[in-house]
DNA sequence: GTTGATTTTAAACGCTTGTTTAATACAATT
DNA sequence: AATTGTATTAAACAAGCGTTTAAAATCAAC
């Protein structure tokens, strides 16, 4: 309301203030130290979360980190505890985004579908570079739920294993029941994870050089991939011997 | 050095006055109660690490469910790591008696084999009960390994991989790389560690009931055994094609 | 310039942690 | 009985934690 009147003068205020008018949120260093102190908390949060967890993780760190007083945190956030949930809200839309699935056309072929999802949870799950604190903080809430865990579940998880069922439905047919295909997913899913949660017990047990040779992203892809597609092929044949062979037994009796 | 002279006397002293003399370590509550303070923090402190991981544990917590003072770690272990490195040592002992490999012989098939270390892996990473503390807490060095996960890894986890090594090199033949055959192994050990260290967030996603119903140890031991096989054997067959079409193309050019 | 609300600050609070200490209790040896 | 070395105890210690507080600084509005 206060701009109806000398607005042309506040103008320069507002644009000088730096008080709510960081537009854009990456970018340019010297402009994003004049944002506001809660989007630097945000910001500099989601690394020491990720790298620390939350018990270990310090508000005096975070706090040193985006140059703001120790008390900022509970000015702005309530608790430790509440700035959390705001980062593991952002790393959810940061991890989606960071490594998103591929469009399908309708001539898409199940198997080139499957090798994208196998590609895209290997890259969430064992990314490196900037961004790939948020995966290593949902990763955390997995082998750890917290009250966090919930939304991640319904946003995240659940939408993207609805994903890879009705790939497997695709290839299995309707006649496999939906619990065999979960477990499916669930074994592949498993193989993607092992390099993650294990990443340091592989790295000791092989040593640096093997592990560099044959264990790199594309590496795996292929793997999982092969080894999967193999064992869901044999499930469907089984399957069908199985129904093919009490059909024939009922005729025989 | 205090032993070359009035030796004999002296073993009287060592046997009656409680230290080391803890010959049983389990059973009788009486004596066991009796037992010095050494033992008694020993035995309670795997449990409490287990449940808490050695950060969130506390010294206090410890020796108030050892009925000793809080002085008692300091005293005996010098500090809180050294505890928790015994600790480990006794972990390894006991989560390898707990849920151990059968025996085979020499005309035990090597599909039989497999089933029998898929087995005792879920065992070992599922089991609950009055000793599963012990993979608990080995399991929590899996993930974020300390110092203790080398001692680990050369007395616990070598050997046991190098079991599946052997088995799917019965399998598979002498022509696959090392790497493939390894790749199988952990791929076969993702899945059975996908179970327990995504449990939270398999129940949260399945339900209660859902998860009670398809997702017991045995269903699991069939569908990773299942799944498994047939992707190792569809290695050895493609891997077998493979070296025919090279062979082929090679004879065909 | 003054006012009144908002933001920032340094300091302190209350609590928990692992560890240390100095006094005490105990049992064996002299 | 006195002594000696070990074991146990309650209390204190120093450091770190998340949080609170009250004063200072900032800034839009009059």
């Amino acid at each position: 309301m206060w701009i109806s009147e000398d607005c042309i003068g506040n103008f320069a205020i507002i644009f000088l203030s730096g008080v709510d008018t960081c537009a854009t949120k990456s970018g340019n260093k010297d402009f994003m130290s004049s944002c506001n102190v809660r989007e630097r908390l945000l910001d500099v949060a989601g690394p020491v979360f990720s790298e620390k967890g939350f018990e270990k993780a310090t508000v005096r760190e975070i706090c040193q980190k985006a140059d703001v007083n120790v008390a900022s945190i509970n000015y702005y956030f309530g608790d430790k505890e509440q700035l959390y949930l705001e980062v593991i809200r952002l790393a959810k839309q940061m991890g989606v985004s960071r490594a998103p699935l591929p469009e399908w056309t309708s001539d898409t072929s199940a198997e080139q579908k499957l090798r994208d999802w196998v590609t895209t949870l290997v890259r969430r799950m064992l990314g490196t570079g900037e961004l790939s604190w948020s995966n290593h903080l949902i990763m955390r809430e997995v082998l750890r739920p917290t009250k966090a865990c919930e939304h991640l579940i319904q946003e995240l998880f659940r939408p993207f294993v609805n994903i890879a069922d009705s790939i497997l439905q695709e290839i299995l047919g309707e006649e496999i029941p939906e619990y065999r295909r979960m477990q499916c997913v669930f074994s592949i899913a498993a193989q993607c994870q092992f390099y993650r949660v294990s990443a340091g017990m592989v790295t000791l047990m092989l040593g640096q050089k093997e592990k560099a040779a044959h264990y790199n992203n594309d590496q795996l892809i292929e793997h999982i991939l092969q080894f999967s597609l193999a064992a869901i092929k044999n499930l469907k044949q089984e399957f069908a011997t199985s129904v093919m062979e009490s059909s024939a037994s009922l005729h025989g009796s």
